[in-house]
RNA sequence: GGCGGGUUGCCCGAGUGGCCAAUGGGAGCGGACUGUAAAUCCGUCGGCUUAGCCUUCGAAGGUUCGAAUCCUUCACCCGCCA
């Protein structure tokens, strides 16, 4: 039991509003804690703004501590109100669908661990286990008793949302019960304590901590994680305007490492603490380094290393970063032998055509580096399309017979980073 | 239930009968500069068999030579009143 993982998330930013500060140090001090974070299934994968959270979740647990990794079955179907409008209703098999594949994707973060460093292995639960047998009579008589509307008008979530045009519905307005019900069964039900999540969250984790004191009359502790931005304002998590997710069938190891590996510098530099479990030295070391030769970019290298390796494993850490070194080495593509060219290219994506050869429009499109062939047409008069690294001018032609690389391969390429590879079904 | 306002392309937001595939801003994308950065500048930004054609302005009908723009009905949202 380290009585430290409070000055180490401090230490890592990872603190950007908690409860009484020296009353959750005592309490994570007199013994083991249980603590929870929860997922709403609102996508089919968690993305990497959700991996923050999971940093939390791993410091307690290196700590001593016992994480309970909620998924939200149940308000998945309600939704979290947003600033901006409403959300839509997903359909509950959808929703369910989503449980099963977010909790498939969350084990390595926390289940690794347990088992490689004998730390305490989650517990899994779903709200909806508790959400979908409440009855109207019990929610409104149970639960409702205990919230002032005075107060839940007052949480910046609803607030904003009754400034806007788009109003809020009762549903979401319900939202904040519904995650505070939950604090509270996940006390009764595992003497849990401590609830851990985004600082967008705030407004619903209070409102778990002040039903269980109600309720139970325990003071219960809440950490909330800072809204992590990017230096240039754009959202974090996202590439050539998709999300980048955990699950490597929306998003493979390749593009998930090139990712960090693209993020700028400022950011990398500010990110590098809240993300990386590196000791704090070897942490300024980095800054240090990127700060002297930004160009080498040893932050983004450290990130898109060790959350790779975190999020994908060792192996496709290993395939994500030989396809890189290929794609965009210095060395001439024709000198790469079958072998290498092949593995990057799968890592990267690519297509097998048969029989007659598409024009090279129809290749970007059917490798996905575009959209349409309009997008297509619109890239190669740009002068962004590029063949084996020559720059395509007609977006008509069919690649010429000799353009074909060593295993029967073209290398695409939109832009500087967007590559796809093309292969001849032999 | 009554009255009023609204629904436009990824987002915000102009547009009140032809000059509208639809002003402007943001995001995105490409190029130049670089470091597979940032900032900046330039270009682009519905689709297609691309000097042309097709489908878009909540949905369905209608008026008109012609509609995002006018009329009718429907759906949804917002506000005020009951």
């Amino acid at each position: 039991m380290t009585d430290d993982v409070i000055d180490e998330l401090h230490r890592r930013g990872l603190i950007a509003l908690s409860t009484d500060e020296e009353a959750l140090r005592a309490h994570l001090a007199s013994g083991p804690v249980t603590y929870y974070c929860g997922f709403d299934p609102t996508a089919a994968s968690l993305h990497v703004g959700h991996l923050l959270q999971f940093m939390v979740l791993r410091a307690l647990q290196r700590a001593g501590h016992q994480p309970i990794v909620l998924v939200g079955g149940a308000t998945g179907l309600i939704g979290d109100p947003r600033p901006t409008s409403e959300r839509t209703l997903n359909d509950p098999a959808v929703v369910a669908g989503w449980v099963d594949r977010i909790r498939e994707r969350v084990a390595p973060f926390l289940d690794l661990p347990a088992r490689e460093q004998g730390l305490r292995p989650p517990i899994y639960v779903n709200n909806l286990e508790w959400t979908a047998p409440l009855s109207a009579i019990d929610f409104l008589r149970e639960l409702g008793k205990h919230f002032r509307v005075n107060r839940m008008l007052a949480k910046e979530a609803v607030s904003v949302r009754l400034n806007s045009d788009a109003g809020i519905s009762y549903t979401e307005f319900s939202y904040q019960i519904l995650q505070a019900n939950d604090f509270r069964e996940l006390f009764l039900r595992h003497g849990c304590t401590l609830q851990s999540g985004g600082s967008d969250q705030w407004g619903n984790i209070t409102a778990g901590v002040d039903l269980v004191r109600r309720t139970d009359g325990v003071s219960a502790h809440a950490l909330a994680t800072p809204l992590i931005t990017k230096a240039d304002g754009t959202k974090v998590g996202k590439t050539e305007g998709a999300t980048v997710w955990l699950d490597p069938e929306l998003t493979s190891p390749y593009a998930f490492f090139q990712y960090w590996l693209n993020i700028d510098d400022v950011d990398a530099r500010a990110w590098l603490p809240l993300f990386s479990e590196r000791p704090a030295e070897e942490i300024e070391a980095l800054v240090a380094e990127s700060v002297e030769r930004p160009a080498a970019r040893a932050a983004q290298r450290a990130l898109a290393e060790e959350l790779t390796l975190l999020v994908h494993g060792p192996e496709q850490l290993h395939q994500a970063e030989a396809a890189g070194r290929a794609l965009f080495g210095r060395d001439d593509l024709a000198s790469l032998d079958a072998g290498t060219l092949a593995a990057a290219l799968q890592e990267a994506g690519s297509v097998t055509v048969a029989g007659e050869v598409p024009s090279i429009a129809q290749l970007l499109q059917h490798t996905g580096l575009v959209a349409s062939l309009s997008e297509a047409r619109r890239t190669v008069k740009e002068g962004g399309a590029y063949l084996n690294n020559e720059r395509v001018t007609d977006a008509e032609a069919v690649p010429a017979e000799d353009a074909w690389l060593p295993g029967g391969w073209l290398v695409l390429r939109r832009g500087k980073r967007a590559v796809a590879g093309v292969r001849r079904a032999s």
